[in-house]
DNA sequence: TGTACATCAGTGAACGCGCGTTCACTGATGTAC
DNA sequence: TGTACATCAGTGAACGCGCGTTCACTGATGTAC
């Protein structure tokens, strides 16, 4: 069946959108092209009317989830710095306990360093563009590089969201978020 | 064939140990039953003498792994004090480019939150039992949580490292190491 | 305006392959007599 | 000490299943006349 003119450029990025959860909840390994496409509502056939394979759809995703992230960095309307909001909601119980809507490097970023350079490189250029705001703030016109801040207080970020998602305490997780708000915090001083 | 009385013992810790590597530098999901077995010279139908199943040998694997790791986080002979060596030896190149013999943390993190509730336990009490040399280090005596300190620390350094792996700029990537390094020292203080 | 045809997004079955797991079998060693 | 047998770590083929990918087909819509 034939439909409307925009309807494949829709569908194209119901998939995409729709990967990003699955990947980030079971992993990329783990999420199969039928389990994607019917996360889309459609089936496993059309998967390649859309991609030329699964690691194109891998890159793709990774880029866009980055995207994405950009907003959620950068100040809203009438806030003088996103940087304090940032961290204390990315180092929050709700981002923990959501992996499927929440940052791509810390559900991802082990598994990335495993793809192909094509993903590596669409990552490289994502995750600097994403943390953009953020260097912009840090940035104190001394000569220190502002993006390689920006990088290493994210490092933080990430790797303390992981910690407080792996561990089983609940009250150790808890205080790895807290700590690493701490710590975040400090750094950007 | 029967073999001498220790051998079954000896061929256990060969599984388990070629698995870290593996598990590693692969990932969990992605390393199958008849490659852990080829890697430590067997055949797939061996493996269940010596797990009930693959979660039974994540599980054991996850736990030795953690083991060695204290080793590597403990005060050497004649060493006053190790953080500084740990933290300069961690986020060096050679850790970055050597996942298979690196930290468990740095490569199976994101894994290990989705792997079943008996592995994140053994992960749990395994990685505050390797953090211990560290934590004792850290401890100021005032009150504060040293164990949560160190989880923090540590939190910067596995988040470092996994960052620099994923990024393919080789200038980056030396940066964010450097950048860690900074951040983590910073933080110890 | 009505009709015939081309287009092509999506369907669903099939391909070869590797997965985790099972099991009948092998054969070197330890044990009993 | 020599021999017959029990043990069991390891082999290798097979199980059903899901993987990534391919492809003949469907059928609603757009286009041409």
């Amino acid at each position: 069946m034939r439909y409307s003119s925009d309807q494949k450029e829709t569908t194209r990025r119901r998939i995409i959108d729709k990967a990003g959860e699955r990947f980030k909840k079971d992993g990329i390994v783990a999420s199969g092209i039928s389990t994607l496409m019917s996360d889309a509502g459609l089936t496993n056939g059309a998967f390649y009317a859309h991609f030329a394979s699964k690691d194109d759809l891998v890159t793709t995703t990774v880029a866009e989830q980055l995207l994405e992230e950009k907003d959620r960095f950068a100040a809203q309307p009438g806030e003088a710095t996103a940087f304090e909001r940032v961290v204390r909601t990315y180092l929050s119980p709700g981002h923990r306990d959501d992996p499927a809507h929440g940052c791509p490097s810390a559900a991802l970023l082990e598994e990335i360093s495993r793809c192909t350079t094509e993903t590596r490189d669409a990552y490289t250029e994502g995750v600097l563009t994403s943390l953009a705001p953020l260097a912009a703030e840090l940035d104190t016109g001394d000569g220190t590089n502002a993006q390689v801040r920006a990088l290493g207080i994210f490092a933080v970020m990430v790797g303390t969201l992981q910690t407080s998602r792996a561990v089983t305490d609940p009250a150790i997780s808890d205080a790895i978020l807290e700590q690493g708000i701490k710590n975040a915090l400090s750094l950007a001083k």
